[in-house]
DNA sequence: CTGAAAGCGCTTACAG
DNA sequence: CTGAAAGCGCTTACAG
């Protein structure tokens, strides 16, 4: 069997309180006895048990990350924020359960029902989310990665898109693009309120309209064949975009970026790039592309930071947007004309 | 404050005892009682306490899943097995924690020594995998999805990986193809020892030499300059294969099928092409790709089965191959010539 | 079919 | 700086 506290005690020759205190840190323990303890600990390789400690101190040091992971929906983005939340975590010795699609309700109500999370990071967040429906009812600690339509009562961290909407566009109309395209995520996503596209877009949308240029919107399916209609849209009419935005995933902004050179547009010569948003590395592409980038690790630290904030009780509901910042590798520059 | 199991055992008019044993159903209970307790349960919002419940039951109902999601490797197949694998605990009432490469090793030791897990899945094992050497020395219930270099005393599950290079070669040997392509993993994988890309492959080349064809392998990175020099270095030859085995990621795939139409080759007509051990849809290529399915709800419910099993008590190490099965999509016929 | 009670392994006032 | 002990909320022999 494991050792217990009792062994731990009994072969540091201290009461169970004190070997209980010298881990915990909340009481001040003589450096001899501490020793002691510390040497007793090893030899034994004890461990507290997590029930046990979660019984008696009402914290497991356990998270919940519901993250549904949508099958049309983009993986490797949606992970790096689950490794990220799980790697900010573990900062604050905690470890991440995942709650998917299957469960999201049912299981948000059963971890947090039985205790067995003191907190929750809510991803991938829905205009209109039900997880957050029901996590009003729920009383338990919860920090949401995105903005739902309405934030009213809870923390809430996130890149601010209309932000980074903002950099984009006037990046392009400084550089004396008047005619604007974004390439997007599937239709779907907007149509299900899924928080960041929609953001985006309607910040990208209303920040051309505000510089007095135009602003084409493409959403292409996950296909071959709709990335290069949606091209086709952007590129082929009478007034063709000379000033890209690529919300969308690594793929699509490959496929995008050979439909450039099977037209013969050299960037930035004739287009200017920009990739809005995007959680990968841009500059394997060719040519490597400016990018305002989408940081998890940033969102994800500090939302484990407020979730931990409240374990010590209640804290300002808020929304926190992160600023964007602007990486640039030669893609866009000045209309040459 | 949240209802205890005292508050259901007053509310219901009996003893906690009785509670247990109706919510366990490990003993039998009246149907009266039975009642009166599901009454009061709903009525209190009652949930078990988890520590609780761990502590004087010595079962968590949480299982670890360590799955490295190696930044270089592709995460949906990944998190495929994962989901997979919570999907399949769940119809054991068991939930999911996700240790990651940053904490695989630390993780592993931590769970299972505080008891925050009654077993693990072990996800992505390479041949000679650390994971695996620690676990040997753990003492927890585990199974392996997949197969390391040395099985000795473990349980592992997986797709008979060598069954479905055999299908794969024997279905293009017997159509006629006598220079067959394995279009596969990035080195890296190989080089690791990750292991169903090496099991693939060393089973793909043995199958072709013992059925007498000439077999040629390329491991594209995933960049699209990859993919293509690998599609020259197996068709622009002087001896072009004609027979191709894809066992790569799906967008590498749809490159390759890029690829083959820009030489103006016919699907099957000059080439016969099938998608091994994919996890995605090959229905949605042009053209639709037979494929031999790797199927993560098979291995992971069946794993997950064999960690139940374990909770009982050790059951005998072994190595459970599931069989391949092949579907035809008219990707793959016989050389017309 | 049901109850009273010990015990799981910790944390944390209470006391000194 | 340290100890003795209550108590967290369950499960499970033990008893009837």
């Amino acid at each position: 069997m494991a050792a217990t506290i009792i062994d731990v005690a009994r072969e540091a020759g201290v009461s169970i309180s004190t070997v209980s205190y010298a881990l915990s840190g909340k009481r001040p323990v003589s450096d001899r006895t501490r020793r002691r303890i510390e040497a007793a600990i090893l030899e034994l390789g004890y461990r507290p048990n997590a029930g046990a400690r979660a019984l008696a101190g009402r914290r497991t040091y356990v998270f919940a990350v519901t993250e549904p992971l949508r099958p049309d929906t983009y993986t490797p983005t949606h992970m790096a924020f689950v490794l990220a939340t799980a790697k900010a975590a573990r900062q604050y010795d905690y470890d991440v359960l995942l709650l998917t699609q299957e469960e999201a309700n049912g299981g948000l109500q059963r971890v947090t029902g039985s205790r067995i999370v003191d907190g929750v990071i809510v991803l991938d967040v829905l205009d209109h989310d039900e997880r957050i429906t029901l996590l009003r009812t729920l009383d338990i600690p919860a920090v949401v990665v995105g903005v739902p339509a309405d934030p009213a009562g809870l923390v809430c961290v996130d890149l601010d898109f209309a932000a980074v909407a903002q950099l984009a566009v006037d990046r392009l109309v400084d550089g004396g693009h008047r005619r604007l395209g974004l390439l997007g995520h599937p239709a779907a996503a907007y149509e299900r309120g899924q928080n960041f596209p929609v953001r985006f877009r309607e910040a990208f949308v209303s920040c051309a309209q505000s510089r007095g240029v135009s602003a084409q919107v493409a959403t292409p399916e996950r296909t071959i064949a709709d990335a290069r209609s949606a091209m086709a849209e952007l590129f082929d009419g009478p007034d063709p975009v000379t000033g890209l935005v690529m919300h969308c995933e690594d793929s699509i902004q490959m496929r995008a970026l050979d439909e450039l050179r099977a037209r013969g547009l050299d960037i930035p010569g004739d287009v200017s790039v920009i990739s809005a948003a995007s959680t990968f590395d841009t500059t394997t592409f060719t040519p490597a592309l400016d990018v305002i980038p989408l940081v998890p690790d940033q969102s994800c630290s500090r939302a484990v930071e407020l979730l931990v904030e409240q374990l010590e009780g209640p804290i300002e509901p808020r929304v926190e947007l992160l600023p964007p910042e602007y990486i640039e590798r030669g893609s866009a520059s000045a209309v040459l004309a």
